[in-house]
DNA sequence: TCTACATATTCAAAGAAGCTTATATGTGAA
DNA sequence: TTCACATATAAGCTTCTTTGAATATGTAGA
């Protein structure tokens, strides 16, 4: 095993906590299950990473997905919902952006571990 | 709109990409995305956040989520599935902590994100 | 060996999430 | 206004996830 304290910074949760702190943490981790679980789909996750590089009209996206219209647009309006994305009209198309730093360090950080390895 | 470009480390995905390419990002993507679903989970994130501190036993556990032995118990058959956590027995008790310095990373980010704000 | 304790596993039920098809909305051009 | 295109939403279905209850495993001590 490797020892954790050496690479973590984050804090000690004991027992000489309050009710408050221990209330405060579980909404803080509620509010990020909620976040994983919305980057944590394949086909949303590959999403934020194609608008990390740039912004995407919805078909763009179906095609970079080979995804069909309704699941694109469904994974983008459940990203919408959650503050990660947004739109923005010029015509008939609608082109999506981040909208969230969260979104690009998460994503950062996951490429680390994921894509470099090896 | 905030900038990606500056703050991203993230690579370019372009259409000049080989199939080989693709794919082996669509397979990165899909190991980063059962990653982030075990980790997506409330419990299972309160689990990690307390390994963090120092192995814990099951008994343990069940008092820090005020949750029941056989969810706590299954939520740990996850993780280690994952290969997140790891069992040591002393006795009748047995001892888990975390094995994967993917997720201390990962939940140190998180951490910074949804429990430093405001 | 028998018993008690700590943990794991199995299985069925409940719930959540995702996809497809069909339909609706909004925009530009004829 | 009518049509075509881009996108969004809704409904129904299927699949995955999670949970609770019951049961099994493994260990220590009497």
């Amino acid at each position: 095993m490797f020892d954790n304290q050496k690479e973590s910074n984050l804090p000690v949760i004991n027992s000489e906590m309050s009710e408050a702190e221990i209330n405060r943490m579980m909404e803080n981790a509620c509010e990020a299950s909620n976040f994983l679980k919305a980057i944590s789909h394949e086909g949303r996750l590959m999403i934020l990473c194609h608008l990390a590089t740039g912004e995407k009209s919805v078909t763009e996206l179906e095609q970079l997905l080979s995804a069909r219209q309704a699941a694109v647009s469904q994974q983008l309006a459940r990203l919408r919902s959650e503050g990660l994305v947004e739109p923005r009209r010029d015509g008939k198309t609608i082109y999506y952006s981040l909208t969230d730093r969260r979104a690009v360090q998460i994503l950062d950080v996951v490429y680390e571990l994921f894509c470099k390895k090896g």
